[in-house]
DNA sequence: AGCCTCCCTGCAACCGTTACCGGAACACGC
DNA sequence: GCGTGTTCCGGTAACGGTTGCAGGGAGGCT
């Protein structure tokens, strides 16, 4: 910078000036500092302004698992409305781990990121809530659910409604013995899921459920299933609480040598691409996840402005859309006014 | 800091040498430090130890493509190493914009990254070269190539070798008409594929190539396929250049209903779950990724280093899977020597 | 012409740390 | 008693910028 100032033979102060878009500029040292700038491909240090302006224009970004396709949605909504209104996002990766969610935490923290976007392994984690509560930035939750007092906005989807609608239409198909294969219980997708899902079966007459709950990863998917259809009255309809798990679930049906669709029904939370282009088509709870992430980077904007009010919190929909991979189970009379609306693939 | 070293009755450079691990430092004085850092929880800011060392401790990664799930396992495999060096690996994505690309190269050295890992969207772009150029700071591309001069060292794949074997399979399997669906030629891999598969094509006697280039998305896989497709003698076999272009070529499929694996045969490259867990399995090219973003990971340690070596190049092995949804066109006779091993998933 | 106002400029302090230099205190050998 | 090391600690100057404030020149008004 005082090369640049000594190029154009102005303060470094006025230098700074310039760059920053100080009002108090005069026209013509604009230019011989613009000049000079150019001349010695100068770039300002972020580092430097950042530490002394105590703002740093980004925002970080902990992800539970980068591997999994929803959250690159989520990350595409919210990095368009950061960058927007001008800030960065950074990304980075827990492997499912809490104790990389706080470590991650505390890094952003300390390099002073101006807001934090949180996609945590485990809402309990006291490290994670220790970290939380230490910094001073404003955080917003993704789909995961944090005590009041941290004052962390949130968004959520309602995956209730969604599962509900999914076993409503199993029971409707005639299925009586429903599994499910779902997350940890530390995030609150998972839970949900899973009070919905019971509750649909406590109020449907005759109908017994099962649930696995576990880690979201293919190999519990894979576990769980082969336990599943272990039992001597296996599950007709199973439910795949996250991609990960539907993965792993495909892979033992097909170990079982079972048919998607007539000697089984699956369900799974989150669409993909694997879940529309399966043969059947797999019938799946689905949302938004690119206004998941807008929404989350909205909310947080508001809190970083310089009125930031108090946090919010966003409940999104969730969406039912039945295809082929879901028939009345083997053995059972064909039930006409099961289907709600088309359904996709049937051949 | 100062509150820290008040509070202790020493100096501020004491604090810092106690907290810095410098040996200048008696017990008695480290006691009375490390209690008042514990009393006033007090965090060094990293800003200012990065600003002030010169060093941040972090590695940058740009990525052109955060939702392809290969990138996942570059990113777990990079963030191994690093981490245990003592690194952190910030993620930036640049949505398979070379733009994008070139702002996030200038903002992560403005951040002082102390390496920066590169898997771009566009390996000419003026942009993304002058501001590699400029920087200090060693860079690794990863499966991409870049000039010589830039000092940049690289990982890579050989796409040729697998698109070698992957052809040769299929025109021993008696196609003679084959259509490539590939990526766009500002990568690397695209490249090579494209190559190689004009060369074992021109090799052959009587088989015919159709290659279209374009982005990485499954748009370009939709359209390429119902291109390929339309024509009076459409090809028999099909390969995609990548899992977006799959995803695009198996939506143009079941919408013209053809059977992958009887009326129509088909490859991709890089194996993901959807390949693996189609009826019929999609035989794929494929490679280790964790392993791509292990060495590319240690290239930059090597770079990042007190004795820093020269720029180096590491090939990768790529290796064919073959699967049903490779078999002879219809109409031809049995090949029985076609098959070069055991192939997965046969009925 | 004198005075006021308006702009622009440059000095110096500051953001939170660390590196370097010098000095105090003490031990040791002669 | 004195020179010579050691060991440990304090002060100070950076790192690369931003910014409040005072000062000075030019122009407008009476």
């Amino acid at each position: 910078m005082r090369e640049v100032a000594d190029l154009a033979q102005v303060a470094i102060s006025s230098v700074s000036r310039v760059l920053s878009g100080h009002p108090d500029v005069s026209a013509p040292m604009r230019a011989r500092v613009l000049d000079a700038v150019a001349r010695l491909e100068y770039e300002p240090d972020f580092l430097a302004q950042s530490l002394r302006r105590g703002q740093t224009l980004s925002v970080g970004f902990v992800l539970a698992d980068i591997s999994n396709p929803l959250i690159a949605e989520i990350v595409l909504g919210a990095e368009a409305v950061l960058r927007a209104a001008g800030y960065s996002l950074i990304l980075m990766n827990s492997e499912s781990r809490a104790a990389l969610d706080a470590a991650h935490i505390r890094f952003f923290q300390s390099r002073r990121v101006d807001g934090l976007m949180l996609s945590l392994a485990d809402e309990a984690s006291p490290a994670t809530l220790e970290a939380l509560g230490q910094g001073r930035q404003p955080a917003v939750v993704v789909d995961r659910e944090l005590p009041a007092a941290l004052g962390v906005s949130a968004v959520v989807n309602d995956h209730g409604a969604g599962m509900r609608a999914a076993v409503s239409h199993l029971v409707s198909l005639g299925h009586r013995r429903i599994g499910l294969i779902g997350g940890p219980l530390g995030t609150l997708p998972a839970r949900e899921r899973l009070e919905a899902m019971k509750a649909v079966i406590a109020a449907s007459d005759g109908v017994e459920g099962r649930y696995l709950s576990g880690p979201f990863s293919s190999e519990h998917g894979r576990e769980a299933t082969r336990q599943l259809l272990r039992g001597a009255e296996p599950p007709t309809a199973i439910v795949a609480g996250g991609n990960q798990l539907l993965i792993g679930a495909l892979e033992a049906l097909q170990e079982a040598d079972l048919e998607v669709g007539r000697q089984i029904s699956i369900v799974t939370c989150d669409d993909v691409p694997l879940s529309r282009l399966y043969r059947p088509p797999i019938a799946s709870i689905s949302r938004d996840t690119v206004g998941l992430g807008r929404t989350a980077a909205e909310l947080l904007l508001r809190r970083m402005g310089d009125d930031p009010g108090p946090p919010e919190r966003v409940v999104l929909p969730t969406t039912f859309v039945a295809r082929a991979s879901c028939a009345p189970p083997p053995g059972a009379a064909p039930v006409e006014h099961a289907r709600t609306g088309p359904v996709e693939g049937r051949r």
